[in-house]
DNA sequence: ATATAATATGTCGTATGACGACATGTTGTG
DNA sequence: CACAACATGTCGTCATACGACATATTATAT
């Protein structure tokens, strides 16, 4: 509770946080796991990524974790907060009810 | 379906097609209709609900009804169209698979 | 009578954020 | 040796949500 106001979330936040459910991932790993996730219906374009990356870190919703620089390739792990796991909890919840609304309409009206 | 590209809706958006799944409204019945439909968490703003409106028409998701005047209160109805409810139907679809597709991960990960 | 709330529609400016284009460098593959 | 895949980032533009403001009528309460 009292996630209300962060939401709702945007896709393509939404798949950030589900993407960094299971464990801590770099950011072209999101990209790639939103993808299949997805199946290539969302593409996370770099500047939508790493701009929500900057975002998510400064509210505390990801935090950083070591990883830096392996095999002289740059990489920087994210792990989700509590706040962010809790988000993505409330975000789910959301849009279960809102499926939950419009079936009951769907079927008081006809049609759908 | 080939209503993919068009989503996610707004939640704006999203309130005021289902809004008018059960027949035509003006706009400020859709408003009042909104705010009962989401338990007062969402509350289209005039700027947000005419806004929105103009966008529907021009794109085909919503038509004017006749109404007007009525006892000298200007009135505007709104219907949905078939692409309208062609896109709802859509737009809670693809709600119901993020829903399921979190659920699944969650279950094999840890958590929420 | 009269002020105020509810009904009803709209515009405008600001802020946020998605997205594509551009920039840069490394590692693996044909 | 070129090109794809890996990896991170910035910048400008466009769309849109939202609050503030504007305007007018009808119903209600004092």
């Amino acid at each position: 509770m009292e996630y209300q106001d962060s939401l709702p979330l945007s896709e393509a936040v939404f798949f950030i946080l589900l993407s960094l459910l299971p464990g801590p991932k770099h950011g072209y790993a999101i990209m790639k796991d939103v993808q299949r996730l997805s199946d290539s219906r969302v593409n996370l374009s770099t500047g939508t990524l790493y701009g929500a990356l900057k975002r998510l870190l400064d509210d505390g919703w990801l935090q950083r974790m070591d990883g830096d620089v392996e095999n002289g390739r740059e990489r920087k792990f994210y792990a989700l907060t509590k706040l962010g796991k809790g988000i993505l909890k409330a975000e789910t919840a959301r849009m279960q009810n809102l499926v939950a609304i419009t079936k009951k309409r769907s079927s008081e009206s006809g049609s759908i």
